[in-house]
DNA sequence: GTGTCAATTGACACAGTGTCAAGAAAGAAG
DNA sequence: CTTCTTTCTTGACACTGTGTCAATTGACAC
């Protein structure tokens, strides 16, 4: 419902009336609306195998590699957990929960962004102008979702389009050119 | 008070006590809380001499001056107008109103993004890889505000911080190296 | 037959927006 | 000094959606 509403819809009684229970059935399950959205985010990632699709990236030999295959990993996850997210997102003001379980996400998200410029710097390949702490924050801020929203979206641009233009973006950004 | 506490804590009831008038006066002169809080975003945006701060950017002589003076004026405007954006942001996701009006906001900002990629194309100057439509849609992502949050919010970055690694990215991103 | 568990129904509290009706304060005009 | 108009006030209420509570039902186990 989430996916097809992007983020709306999906109220405590949409959701009830959906699954055939009552609505306070639910509440038996899940104590708030979004304790039920975060155990569907993790629901989600647990299906999707995100351990497996990140393995390319993280078997890159080269720094370059490792921040390519990132955003490929990343453009291709996206998509898929963004229903879930955008409603998480939603309720970020209302709900200083929801906040703090998506923030989560995005650090988890965070990490992939580290090992890459870290790689990068293994490489001695960081671009001049940034330092580790100031890479990560900018590649990890670039890789959002609203931008993806904005590009996708806004934009209309595919999915080839989101991956190709952010490797090429990143690549510019971070990577030394020599 | 959206300054203040970030887009929040400016309930109409709020709003009214402050100004020392009662709740429904302000629906006399505002029909909704939306139309106030757009009324406040005109209002903010003619104190703050919108035309004069561009002037630098619009007298730039080269498409690489024209990106980084954009980027210049972006980075002091926007701080100054976050409090009510933002507080319109919030409330995009359930009112149709207030997501056209910011919509129509982040509108007259990629007006400037056009304008400082046309400029690099009159200097042959826009890098590889790029249309001019997925260019100016590329820029535009870049100055949204959900970025300048990430950045400065989260990552702690000063504006100079974040008008002077924006300018790199952008220039990297966009300009032709030679 | 009794206990337990999950579910149901229906009612209600709460926050915040927006509406409505009746009246009050204050100045302008005769 | 009255009368009209405009603006504001007070207080009540509707609506939406979340979350809570109490009483009840149905099913299954032992």
């Amino acid at each position: 419902m989430l996916v097809e509403h992007g983020g709306k819809g999906a109220r405590m009684a949409d959701i009830a009336k959906e699954t055939g229970i009552s609505r306070q059935a639910l509440y038996l399950h899940f104590k708030s609306r979004t304790d039920l959205l975060v155990a569907t985010t993790l629901y989600t990632g647990d299906q999707l195998d995100v351990e497996g699709r990140l393995a390319p990236s993280r078997a890159a030999t080269s720094g370059v590699d490792r921040l390519r295959l990132y955003i490929d990993f990343w453009g291709n996850f996206l998509p898929e957990i963004y229903g879930v997210g955008k409603a998480l997102m939603m309720v970020q003001d209302t709900d200083e929960a929801a906040a703090a379980a998506w923030a989560d996400r995005m650090d988890a998200m965070r990490d992939g962004c580290r090992a890459a410029i870290d790689a990068l710097l293994a490489d001695d390949n960081l671009a001049d102008g940034w330092t580790r702490d100031k890479a990560i924050d900018a590649f990890w801020t670039m890789l959002l979702v609203p931008n993806w929203e904005a590009l996708t979206i806004d934009c209309g641009w595919s999915k080839t389009d989101y991956i190709h233009h952010m490797q090429t973006i990143a690549e510019r950004t971070f990577v030394r050119q020599s």
